[in-house]
DNA sequence: TGTACATCAGTGAACGCGCGTTCACTGATGTAC
DNA sequence: TGTACATCAGTGAACGCGCGTTCACTGATGTAC
């Protein structure tokens, strides 16, 4: 089996180039070849593995899928958002998976802007991650509060907010710590869906 | 004076030419000879013109700036953010300038993307859309009310928001109107800010 | 266990497509006298 | 005002670069007997 575990090793060198030159010069600018270059390989090796660079980059989504799967599903999850605590914790959920999937995400975004077929899977991976979330946000409007907007609508508006800081944030030259971060969001989250401080 | 005026037809039509083919594919999916193919004009007469597609958005992006410099010195502007007529009017333009130069804001983000260059000019046009709202933010504080982070962060967050949630309305089937839009960023906007309802 | 053949991962030069850019040319407009 | 020449906007075929993709080849690993 020394093939298949070849075969395995250049699979893995090329997704772990592929992320190192995406972070340093981003998804499009990337050629086929600086890959294989960055992964020691011959250009023609590349095509044993991917159909290209989009199937490529569908493998690093699978991957960052398969580590995120396991949380929402964990014991002791609090959904009730006018608790701090559980706003909290699930911006400190995403805060984490944005700084580890940080290329990959960065990746998905440019690949959307540049083919349809990946807009749509973009928009499903996110649906797929605010599915729970809208329960969360609709038990607000019945223990009583008054909700920003329609949950749906609310739920949006907290989604791009985290998501669009968290981007802003990756270019900054000198950013606030990741502790600082969530309590930043979760107030203004939570201000945000409660109408109110905690 | 008809050859000038002849070029300036031209070079008109080529930017009405590439807002409808920018709005259609994209930027990065539009190739020069879409561009002129659309203004009925050969391909050569491009470069009499531009120098190339990004000569032609810096272009576009100068048309913006030349018509929304006029509104923050404007008369009857509320800078207090403790009011939430002052957060709403606020809310109002940016709503507004994002659905007539949507196209243009479209293609600065996918070439920002890609091009260095464009992503600081892209950053120092952010920034100089938000000079004068840190006061304003500012002034929430100063009134005695405890912003959700530094003043900075808080616009910031605010800016995410707002820019985020208009950029996914854009590509929503059934986007809600411009109307419960703004009221619904601007409940959001101001709770965060100010930590109770109005 | 040994030998002959098949299969597979990897190589890198070469091919060819797509597209940006050029340039010789045309016809119209402007200028000089 | 008329004539000869210069300049300019526009044309579109052709050129050439960059890069994705292919493919004949190599050497190693696996299989059949």
């Amino acid at each position: 089996m020394k093939r298949k575990e070849r075969a395995a090793e250049t699979e893995a060198a090329l997704k772990a180039a592929a992320k190192r030159v995406f972070a340093e010069r981003g998804y499009l600018n990337t050629k086929i070849t600086d890959i294989t270059a960055e992964a020691g390989r011959a250009a023609g090796s590349f095509y044993n593995h991917f159909a290209g660079k989009e199937a490529l980059l569908e493998a690093l989504m699978a991957d960052m899928a398969a580590d995120g799967d396991s949380w929402a599903a964990a014991p002791g999850h609090r959904s009730d958002f006018t608790d701090p605590q559980a706003v909290r914790e699930h911006v400190a959920v995403y805060v984490r998976r944005y700084r580890e999937h940080a290329v990959t995400l960065r990746a998905m975004r440019e690949a959307a802007l540049v083919n349809e077929g990946f807009a749509a899977t973009v928009d499903r991976f996110a649906a797929s991650e605010t599915a729970d979330l809208l329960g969360h946000v609709a038990h607000v409007a019945e223990a009583g509060r008054q909700l920003p907007a329609a949950p749906e609508t609310a739920l949006r508006m907290a989604f791009s907010l985290v998501h669009a800081f968290l981007q802003a944030r990756q270019q900054q030259a000198d950013p606030a710590t990741e502790q600082e971060t969530v309590e930043a969001l979760t107030r203004f989250v939570y201000r945000g869906l409660n109408g109110r401080d905690y």
